[in-house]
DNA sequence: ACTAGGTGTCCACATATGTGGACAAAAGGG
DNA sequence: CCCTTTTGTCCACATATGTGGACACCTAGT
């Protein structure tokens, strides 16, 4: 079941999140589509909880910097290894694709953290983004760290839809995908959940938790360089992390070197 | 009316902000008291908008970063001036007490800005706390900066409880503080609001906005020192902003000057 | 292997909740 | 100035929602 009013509340922080200004409350009744007074309801919650307020009389409202200090004081205590952040700008620079690290999340992949390419045309993935653990480079690199008994507990829930014309369709294929990668070293996708969306994805194991790291585009721009994209990566995590960061199952990653 | 599955989103992100570790459902509906099904609600609603996760398999759940990005896209928009944040540094050096920024939010002042005092025996306020605009030395500096009519409309629905021994009590005690206020520059409080604190409170108008700045601590700290105070306080707004800052009823902060 | 205690998950019903509509007050236009 | 529009606010009822309890699964300890 989902819980309706805390879905609105999600919606409407990143309503403003999106238009960046205050909004009167009939303003936002009209763009969330929700009823006056329903709205009235949420955001006189919302500025009772001082997580509203009217920057100015009758200037509508506007989230205050509390979110920032508890997303703040959340975000600290688990942090990114900075590590991993300096190897995402690194690849983004070295791809000038978009970068991201996912880690598994149930039947999904959650984005942890992204970096956008440059190019006009580009993939664009927001901080939060879950997509299907089974169908995509991202998540089969985070599977690849599983042990086999977790990997086939997700397959056994696993649904297949089609989502582009590179979605893998059966358990065996996606075990496959997996079995191919671990022995490369890295995980491709094309088309598999979004169309024409290509990428690149290697395992990373920090402080014994499972990531994965993407680089990802649009696939006539990737698609004929997947092999120097995953040296590439394979290169900046040794140059980051070094060779301890490894899973055991990816010693086999070194067959990429020179 | 309170929304209340609103509030437990609030609830479970100041929750998660406290304890800044992964906490299992049955721990999240324990110490929210909350029954397993219903936090099971939420937390899925949480987790299938991407906004929790599951940092490793049965290890419990934590808001993603996505909140992060979120609230720094919606403070971009509305950034506290620098020099503001400058000023409030400057003043809780010199000070040494807890120093916030308020904004007036209906019949309350809003805390937008904090920086906590260093001292052992300290007020602590955070970002988003709110207090009565009446009774409070914040808000009462906030009110100076209103027109006469917007002033005598937060005070005809205002209501008087005594909070401290040093509570105003009636409309007429209200507008003369901001009077006499008006007159020498800045406000002040004692036990007015919360027992045994005492602050200093001077209003601020920053790109037509009103706010106010508060030095507070604990009253047998900062009560005998309070014009010494205003006067520090009065020079490092004139050193960071200039004289242009200042709101026309506020010439007469002058006479402080030396 | 089997139990005990832990986890997350599901569903039907009672109850708490969202909402249409009516309201007052302010803002804007002529 | 009055009239119109738009603002925020309130309430009673119908309806959508939270929840007790039962379940399946997993882990750890005997």
């Amino acid at each position: 079941m989902i819980v309706r009013q805390a879905a609105n509340v999600l919606d409407l922080l990143e309503y403003f999140s999106g238009i960046q200004r205050p909004a009167s409350l009939a303003q936002i009744s009209k763009d969330m589509g929700w009823p006056r007074s329903s709205t009235f309801n949420l955001i006189s919650t919302l500025i009772k909880r001082g997580f509203l307020y009217e920057p100015k009389p009758r200037g509508g409202f506007y989230p205050t910097p509390r979110w920032l200090a508890l997303a703040n004081e959340i975000a600290a205590a688990n942090p990114l290894p900075t590590q991993a952040v300096d190897l995402m700008q690194d690849l983004a620079e070295l791809s000038g694709e978009t970068v991201w690290l996912a880690a598994p999340n149930g039947q999904q992949a959650v984005i942890l953290a992204v970096i956008q390419s440059t190019h006009a045309i580009r993939y664009t993935a927001d901080v939060g983004k879950q997509v299907p653990i089974h169908l995509t480079a991202s998540g089969q690199a985070t599977m690849s760290q599983m042990s086999r008994q977790q990997v086939s507990a997700i397959l056994k829930k696993a649904t297949f839809t089609q989502y582009g014309d590179g979605t893998p369709m059966s358990v065996p294929e996606v075990e496959e995908a997996i079995a191919d990668g671990l022995q490369q070293g890295w995980f491709s996708s094309a088309s598999a959940y979004s169309q024409d969306l290509g990428g690149v994805s290697v395992p990373l194991t920090i402080d014994g938790l499972h990531y994965s790291i993407t680089v990802a585009g649009p696939l006539f721009r990737v698609e004929h360089q997947m092999p120097e994209t995953a040296l590439q990566m394979h290169l900046a995590i040794k140059r980051h992390f070094g060779s301890s960061y490894m899973h055991d199952n990816l010693s086999n990653l070194h067959a990429l070197s020179p």
